[in-house]
DNA sequence: CCGAATCCCAAGGGATACTG
DNA sequence: CAGTATCCCTTGGGATTCGG
């Protein structure tokens, strides 16, 4: 049997779950839980950038995949709480992975696209 | 100093570089050039659901970071060719690991998704 | 405090047809 | 062969406002 095949080509669930899982806010409120739970303003003091829309949407595609959980912790006012589960905690790995690789790729990328532009 | 700053936020110019990697069509291109060079068509070919335009625009990109490089061939007919370049070859294994933890995890994904499409 | 609802806009991507 | 050009439309994201 060709295993190779598997390798070779990139299956459309797995594309589509790279999308849900590392896109444009996933990787920033994965570090931040990763380190502790947070609340929602917790969230938006620790990522400015982000907008409650897309605070909002990031968190229930992580919940949906079961990266991350939300939990209530009270009522009046509604406290909630966002954490990391076991699952999440396996991306973590390969997202330093990658993040170590542009860390140190940066330069030459930078290299390149000033070269590129010039041309 | 406080080394674990760096380790927690993720930098825009390091978060805006994996956008421009990871994109939806880039996964795809870099594992058939890491194969063998390739022609435009031939990418064509091997990546069905990709039109010409969003490959091109992927290509150029990809060009303009350093990853791939464009040889032209011949003049009459035109004829291209697309390679991998060395900086390229280093993004493969953080893409590995990445799309190995997909293949891993996606059963669990798909459950979670389930139980949460339920609730 | 934690979002949901609304409006708006720009960018991305598909389909198709065409050119050097 | 290797793209460009055009059209169109969906999607995503920002800004803002409102509600439980």
């Amino acid at each position: 049997m060709d295993t190779s095949t598997d390798e070779f080509r990139i299956a459309t669930p797995h594309r589509e779950l790279l999308d849900q899982v590392l896109d444009k806010w996933s990787l920033s409120i994965l570090n931040e839980l990763c380190e502790r739970p947070c609340r929602f303003n917790d969230l938006r003091r620790a990522i400015p950038a982000v907008t409650p829309k897309s605070l909002t949407a990031t968190l229930r595609r992580l919940e949906r995949n079961g990266i991350i959980e939300r939990q209530l912790l009270g009522s009046r006012p509604v406290a909630v709480e966002y954490r990391i589960t076991p699952l999440g905690k396996t991306l973590r790995a390969p997202v330093e992975v990658l993040l170590d690789w542009a860390r140190a790729r940066l330069p030459d990328i930078e290299r390149a696209r000033r070269a590129f532009d010039a041309g």
